[in-house]
This record gives structure tokens, sequence and C-alpha cells, in this order.
RNA sequence: GGGCUCGUGGUCUAGCUGGUUAUGACGUCGCCUUGACAUGGCGGAGGUCAGGAGUUCGAAUCUCCUCGAGCCCA
């Protein structure tokens, strides 16, 4: 019988032969001399792109990092992800693209270069303010490509990608243009969520909400009570609100009250909006206090009162109190209140406050000029229904948060170190002047347009001074990657999976279909794969503060990058958050030992003597490991293509230290070290089966793989195929499990019997139908003479205990399952042993469904004197002497 | 307040398209230096699968409720 795995192609070719082997293979395995040898070895060319390739291309739009210097295990694991697919992917034969990219544009960049230089961003003219920014940014750049490429990260150098250089804002200017004349992209005068620290506008997707314990004022306002929280915002007061079915206010709606402390007149309005049970029923709207007095201000058509600036302080609206920071006038108004006694009482109130997500500064809501991108939620969601989501679940919280968008993506940022807005204003009509797309990218404060005012012929013009919103520079990702140049739509657009975390779902993930479409008219990827979040050892997030952060380097130099993948592979589900473990780490150290070890062992068997590539596999115990590889192959393959990494690594490390190590080679020990015929063919699939374990390894392990791999002299194991599923002989597998778990219990026998495992002893018997040639490997496994036995002449049979088949009697009997069980279990002995087709239950006659259930039969032995071990259904007697 | 995810031996974790004795790792206890491996091998202890109710012949798995944790959003 031929047992071939079948992309075993070369081993016809290369019959005989000698493995050469280093005899110096250490005893365990030094990661640190390893993996930065391999990684000197890698080309960077070996994992590019090939635009001109025939092969079905697999481009992963992977998340850029903010060039923050560190590369932090959150990146790393979720690069880990990434490299498992690419390197996977290539093996399967697919042109991958694994590009890096930098998202460098925002705030944090340039406080930190404030911070540095001991400057403000004022200080500067604009363009050296930027320079010092993007000199930072690309120092930072290189301190965290070391850390990939010391990780083993096979990226795609060639498509590395930086959102800062003019290459790339260049394709953000276009894309910022075609929205524009499409109609996606506007400007208004709207109310937005403004950062008065950062000084600029933020998205929604950008404001995070935090509890904070205020104070509820309770104030007279002309006769009414009013219950507020921001008694600041007095001078923006615009309306007063209450319900109207509250009957406390009846013919209060159409009234005018005065302000106090400020004496405008502002109108009592009646709304269903307003909660009657909250404070005293009636509130005051002021501009603006939260979102829902923008609800109210649009809705009633109401005044606008600035009463807050961009740097947050009070402005000319708030009289007295002006040029105060609004905490300061806060104060100064309640004790103002306090002494004329308008402040009636104070409550203490838990309440949610809008923040900044970068500064955690409380938000305002200004309303100002701003650029705007239209949200057309229906052709968003219907792309994202058009994606492929692992796991499912996290289309949900795309889904909710498309459904609940109530306002357009503000787009305008008040910042120095961003994308600018191409947009030029004509000195004299006002109208808008815009670059030619040949002509980007531009900075309309320092370029001029190569062509007067379209509208009035004017030369004279303004630059925008607003920037983009840094989303604006991400979010368009995928266009680059897959080669867009600002206007068509390449042919290898939509690429084929976005790896990414369930944090940015609502932005980047949101943005970035949003994008799509609107350029594109589709979906941006097949798939999305959201990973987890990594948390400390404490279960709690990193941070400072804590103290519990990990690095990736704190993990290579102590068991290596090989070690560390593993750790993301098997720490948790793909998709569920993973604790940091130093246990997991060690645990994927020690089976590097273990898998080096077995293949030392192989090799240096291997190397010993020549054998017969081509050898018949024929012993059932070299059945039963290729089939066995067969089933993990196939499991592996499995995982690998949902993105069970968990599931594939440890499937891998259950085949390797179970089947292979405790079990085959504990099995062909015998026959490799005698000169036995059948050598040749324990050696052939044992060189299978660790190719084929190098290969599987190799997106999990890529260093550990190589250096294995290295000594089997077939060039690099990442340019090899991933392994195909040999055939799967149930016979070899049901019978070679039978074989191994014989081995053990006689092993473990003998090990009772206070006998070492290689030591002598007597005459094994075997009485089985099943099995009835093992080629000598139990014999040689236990050093003792086996004997297989088909007859069962020297045994007395007796009934057992009846093992019932639940899988075949629930389906088949249902209800009568039990009753049948027991009427089964109530059968004596003699009709046990030759049990009737049907039983008769409550009066009626059941057909015993076929392989419902087996009988454990014990036999007593006559005559000599010998130990008796049953497995299952078998018999072994063991004779007490050598 | 709404949505989602989760609760499995001391710790972390798999299983959750229902099928007999629940996976693995770390830890722990005992034995073993057997010609790949003591970073090993063999064996043991340790779980009412958060709690309750239901569906079912059968529930860690499905349904509902309660409690607890986390995330996202109001």
């Amino acid at each position: 019988m031929l047992f071939l795995p079948s992309n075993t192609i070369f081993y016809a070719r290369t019959n005989m032969r000698k493995m050469s082997l280093p005899q110096d293979l250490p005893k365990n395995y030094q990661f640190a001399e390893v993996e930065p040898r391999w990684q000197g070895i890698w080309q960077d060319a070996d994992h590019e792109f090939d635009r001109g390739s025939a092969l079905p291309q697999f481009i992963i739009d992977t998340p850029p990092p903010y060039p923050t210097g560190q590369f932090h295990i959150g990146n790393a694991f979720n690069w880990c992800y990434i490299d498992f697919i690419a390197r996977y992917k290539r093996m399967r034969g697919y042109n991958v693209m694994f590009p890096q990219g930098w998202d460098c544009h925002g705030l944090p960049t340039e406080v930190k270069v404030e911070e540095i230089h001991g400057i403000t961003k004022n200080d500067l003219p604009r363009e050296e303010f930027r320079e010092l920014c993007r000199e930072l940014t690309l120092k930072n750049i290189e301190k965290m490509r070391l850390t990939l490429h010391r990780l083993g990260f096979s990226v795609d150098w060639s498509n590395e990608y930086i959102t800062m250089l003019p290459e790339y804002y260049r394709k953000t200017q276009a894309s910022f243009l075609t929205m524009l004349k499409s109609g996606y992209i506007y400007q208004s005068d709207h109310p937005v969520n403004f950062c008065t620290r950062c000084e600029t506008a933020i998205a929604f997707a950008e404001v995070s909400y935090e509890p904070r314990e205020t104070r509820l004022n309770y104030l007279d306002f002309d006769g009414i009570e009013i219950a507020t929280t921001r008694p600041e915002l007095l001078a923006a007061c615009v309306a007063v609100a209450v319900h109207p079915a509250d009957e406390r206010y009846t013919g209060l709606s159409g009234r005018r009250l005065r302000v106090p402390i400020f004496g405008h007149e502002v109108p009592v309005i009646s709304d269903d909006a307003v909660d009657p049970a909250f404070g005293s029923g009636a509130v005051m709207i002021c501009t603006f206090g939260d979102k829902q007095d923008v609800f109210w201000w649009k809705q009633h058509n109401l005044d606008l009162r600035k009463a807050i600036d961009r740097q947050g302080r009070m402005t000319a609206v708030a009289g007295k109190y002006q040029d105060r920071k609004p905490g300061e006038c806060r104060e100064a108004i309640l004790r103002d209140m306090r002494e004329t006694g308008i402040l009636l009482r104070e409550e203490p109130l838990e309440q949610r406050v809008g923040t900044c997500w970068r500064c955690k500064t409380p938000i305002e809501i200004m309303s100002e000029r701003q650029w705007f991108v239209r949200i057309v939620p229906d052709e968003i969601l219907r792309a994202a229904k058009e994606i492929s989501w692992t796991p499912q679940h996290m289309f949900l919280r795309m889904e909710n948060w498309i459904r609940q968008m109530e306002w357009d993506w503000c787009i305008s940022r008040q910042r120095i170190f961003a994308t600018p807005i191409p947009v030029w204003f004509c000195a004299r009509c006002k109208e808008m002047v815009l670059p030619d797309p040949a002509d980007l990218p531009i900075d309309p404060m320092k370029d001029k347009p190569h062509h007067p005012c379209p509208h009035c012929g004017s030369d004279e013009v303004t630059g925008e001074e607003d920037v983009l919103d840094t989303w604006m520079d991400s979010s368009i990702s995928v266009l680059n990657v897959t080669g867009w140049d600002g206007a068509t739509v390449p042919a290898t657009f939509p690429a084929q999976i976005r790896p990414q975390g369930h944090d940015i779902i609502r932005t980047w993930a949101f943005y970035t279909i949003l994008r799509s479409v609107a350029l594109t008219g589709s979906r941006p990827w097949d798939a999305i794969l959201i990973n987890g979040m990594v948390l400390g050892e404490d279960g709690f997030k990193m941070s400072k503060s804590r103290g519990n952060i990990i690095s990736p380097e704190d993990i290579t130099v102590t068991y290596g990058a090989d070690a560390f993948r593993q750790w993301a592979a098997a720490g948790a589900a793909t998709g569920s958050d993973i604790m940091f473990n130093w246990n997991d780490v060690i645990a994927a150290s020690r089976f590097q030992t273990k898998l080096w070890n077995i293949a030392r062992f192989i090799l240096l068997q291997l190397g010993r003597k020549d054998f017969d590539h081509a050898a018949p596999l024929t012993s059932l115990a070299d059945r039963w490991l290729l089939s066995k590889l067969a089933e993990t192959t196939a499991e592996v393959t499995d995982a690998m293509e949902h993105f069970q990494f968990d599931r594939g690594l440890k499937a891998l490390r259950e085949f390797s230290w179970n089947i292979l190590a405790d079990n085959y080679i504990e099995l062909v020990k015998g026959r490799l070290y005698a000169d036995d015929p059948a050598r040749d063919a324990a050696c052939r699939a044992l060189w299978v089966t660790l190719d084929s374990l190098c290969r599987m390894m190799a997106p999990y392990a890529p260093h550990f793989a190589e250096e294995i791999s290295s000594h089997l002299k077939e060039g690099s194991v990442h340019r090899k195929r991933w392994p195909e599923p040999g055939v799967r002989d149930q016979e070899a597998i049901v019978n070679g499990d039978l074989l191994v778990r014989l081995v053990s219990e006689v092993r473990h026998h003998k090990h009772e019997q206070g006998l070492a495992l290689n030591a002598p002893m007597g005459k094994v018997s075997v009485f089985t139908t099943r099995i009835n040639d093992d080629n000598g490997d139990m014999a040689r496994a236990l050093n003792a003479p086996v004997e297989w036995r088909n007859d069962t002449g020297a045994l007395e049979k007796r009934p057992g205990e009846v093992q019932f088949n639940m899988a075949v009697i629930g389906p088949a009997l249902r209800k009568d399952a039990n009753a049948f069980m027991d009427a089964i279990r109530g059968f004596p002995p003699e009709v046990l042993a030759d049990p009737p087709s049907t039983v008769r239950i409550d009066g009626r006659e059941i057909a015993v469904p076929p392989g419902s259930f087996a009988v454990q039969n014990t036999y007593m032995v006559g005559g000599e004197s010998v130990d008796l071990i049953t497995v299952d259904d078998v018999i072994v007697t063991v004779r007490k002497r050598p």
C-alpha cells in the first residue's frame, strides 16, 4: 500500500538519500542565537506584493499605527494575527500584500514637539512647526520599525506609506476634492463638539463620556424655579422650556422671562422632550450646554448667544465675567447669586460629561463655520453588510453606531500638523477656488492657485486655514494600498481583509467604509477581522498609572519572538480580549524545547543511515501516524481559514507532543535503532511528518520552523506550499489508537510491577480480531515477545458492563431511551452474550438499533499464571516470567 | 437606561450547530536520570461548567429570569 500525502512529489525524485546533519545540534533550542540569525538572512524582497503577478491577490489593509516611538503590545498582538494570515496565504499560493503604514498627523505629536522644544505652536511659522513634527515622527517611525523587525513580521516594505508625506496626503486632498464635487463634503455653520484645550473642533467619534459628580443648582429665574448644572452658561440662555402637560407651568408658555444677572429676555417654550421629573421641570436652553440644546435651538429657531470662545474663555456676552474660564465664571456667578438670594438650593448630581478622547477636557458645543462629510446611513450599512465580519457579533457594533448617527462628520480641525484643506476663497466674491487635481498636494496658506477665480476672475485669494481630521488621512488607507491614483478605482480594489481592534470600529472601520462608498461606490474589503484588546497581567487595561505595562521587548529578550507569537495565537480565542500571561509564554517556550528535541531525534535518526524515501508504508503504526497527521493538517487548515489561530496551534501542539513524541516515536524506536527492514518506512513517515509540522508551524513561529526545516535541506520553509491533508485511513486510525493504548497499558502495568520500561518481560498475548500484525513494533517497545491471537479458546468469556452509545439511542428511541437501556441492563449474562434483535418495552416489541450498545466482556484464563489487562473488549495476558 | 460579550478545578483557558466519564496550560502532590528531551516522562488530587427555572430521553451547550464582570453607546 502506498501512503502519500498528495503534495509530496519530491520524494519520488530523490529516493535514496542520506541526511547530512550537524552533529552538534544543541540540546535546547537557542532562540537568542537563531532568531536574529534568520532575521539577517531573510530578504525584504521575499515579502513584496507583485503587481504583475497572475496569482490571486490577497491585500491586507493593515492599521497604520500612530508613531509614538513605541510599538506596544496591543499593536504587536494585532500584527501577529496579520502575520499569521500573510504567511499562511503566501504558502497557499496567494500574491500577498502586508503593507506597513504610519498615521502621522494629530495633536499628540504637536504637544510632544512643544514639550521637546519648549515652545508653543504659535511661536513659529506654521511650516516650521510642521517640519519639527515631521522630524520627530520620522525618528519615532525608525524606532518602531526595529520592533516590527525583531518580532519577525513579514512586512512588505515596498508598500510602506507615511500619511504626512506629499505622495500620501496628495491622495487625501484628491479624495477631499472628489467628495466636495460630488456633494459629500460641504461647509456650514453648525454646532460642533469643540475641545477648548486642543482648540479645535472634533467629531462625535472622538468624544468619550466620563462620570462626574456635579451640583444641580436651583435658581429663581424671574419668579420661576429652574435647575441647571451649568450656571456659567446663564449668559448664553436663549429660552426656558417646560413640558406641555406640566400643570405647574400651565399658561407660562409664550411668556417672556428676564434672565437673572444678565437681564435679557427669553421666551418660554413647551416641548415634549422636557423631563418634568428632573429638577423643577423647567429647563433653561443655552447655546450650547449639550446636544439636547442644539435640537431645541434648531427646532424652535432660537437666538445664538455665544458665551465661550475657542480658547475656552467667557466672551463679551458674559458681561463682567468676560475673559474668565468657565469654571471660574461658574463659581463667581454662584457666589453672586447666593448674595442676591437668587440661588435657592444645590443638590449633588451624578452625570456623564462628554470629554475629548485625547486630553479628557470636557467638550463644549460651539457653532462655527466648519467642514462636514454628509453621512448616508443606508449606503454605509449596505456596504458593511457585504463584508464578512469575524467575529460576527462585531458587526452589531457597527450597525448600532450607523443607526444612531444624528449629525454629519465634522472634518475640519483648527490645528497645524495635519493635511491642509485644499481650498482658497476669492478675496473679491468670496466664492471657493479649487486647485486642479494635477497641482496637488497644495498648502493653500502658502501656495496660490494657477488660475483666477472662475466666478469673478480675481487673482486675489485667501487660503483655508483649517486642516483635516486625521481620520480623513487614514480612512483612505485601503485606497492607497490598492494603488489608487486619486481618480480611478484600481483593479486591485477592494482589499481582501481589514484586521483591526474593536476599539476603532466606530472610527477607522466606519470612516473607511463611508469613504470607500463615497469614492468608489463599493465596500473597501471582503472581510474584516476584529481582534481583542491586550490587558495587563492583573486583568486591567495596561496603563502607566497601574504599572502593568509589558512591552514586546520584555518578552522577546527573555523568551524570543516566536514564544511571543505563540502567546498571541493561543492566549485567547480570536476576537476576545487577551490577558497578558507569562505562563502562556513559558508554555510556548517549552513547546519549542519539546518540538526541538523531537526534531533533533528525528534528524539524528534520519542522518544515521541511508533510507528509502519511497519505502512503502505498510505497518499499522506508520499508517496511523500519517492518518493522524492528515487529520491534524485538515484541522489546522480549517482553523487558519477561519482565523482560529488558537485552535490551529493547539492542534499542532497536541499532535507533536501526544501523537508523535509520546506514542509514535516510542513505538518505532526499536525499528530505528535496529537494522530492521521496516526502518526505512519509519524514517520516511518521520520525514514527511517533520516537514509538514515545519510548514504548519511556519506562520506561527517563523524562525523556529525555518531553523528546523533548514536541516531538511530544501530551502526556506516560507517558500514551501502549505501541506494538503493526506489520506485519512479510518481503519489505521481506529486500530492504531488501539495499538497505542495497548502499549501504554502494558507499559503502565510494567511500571507498576516495578520494572524499568526497557527491562525484558514475559510473553504478551493480545486477544483481538482487530489487529493481526503490527510489524513487531509493540514487542520492541515493550522488550517482550508479543503474540497476536484471533482465537479466544484459552479464555472463558464473562459478559460484563454494557456501554451505551447515546448518539445512536437518543435520536432513534427518544422517550423510550431510558426504558430501553434499563431493559438491556436487565438481561441475564447468557442473553447478553448473544443479544436478541428486539426488546420488549411496556408490552411493545422494539428493534435494537444497530450499534446502540456494546458489551464489555471479561475473561478468565485457565491454567497458566498470567497477569490480565483489559482494554475495551481486548484482553492482554502477560506471563509472569520472561 | 439601551446594545453586545462573558462568568468552566487555585489561576488562565478550550468546548457552547445538545449525545455517555468537560479541553489544555500553569500551579500542586507522588514516582522515574529509559541510548531526543529533567525547560522531560509516568501517575494522582482538585470542577454542583455563577445561581435559579424551563425545553428535551439527554443541557457547560438552547430559552427565560437573577446575580456579577467587561466593552460600546445614550
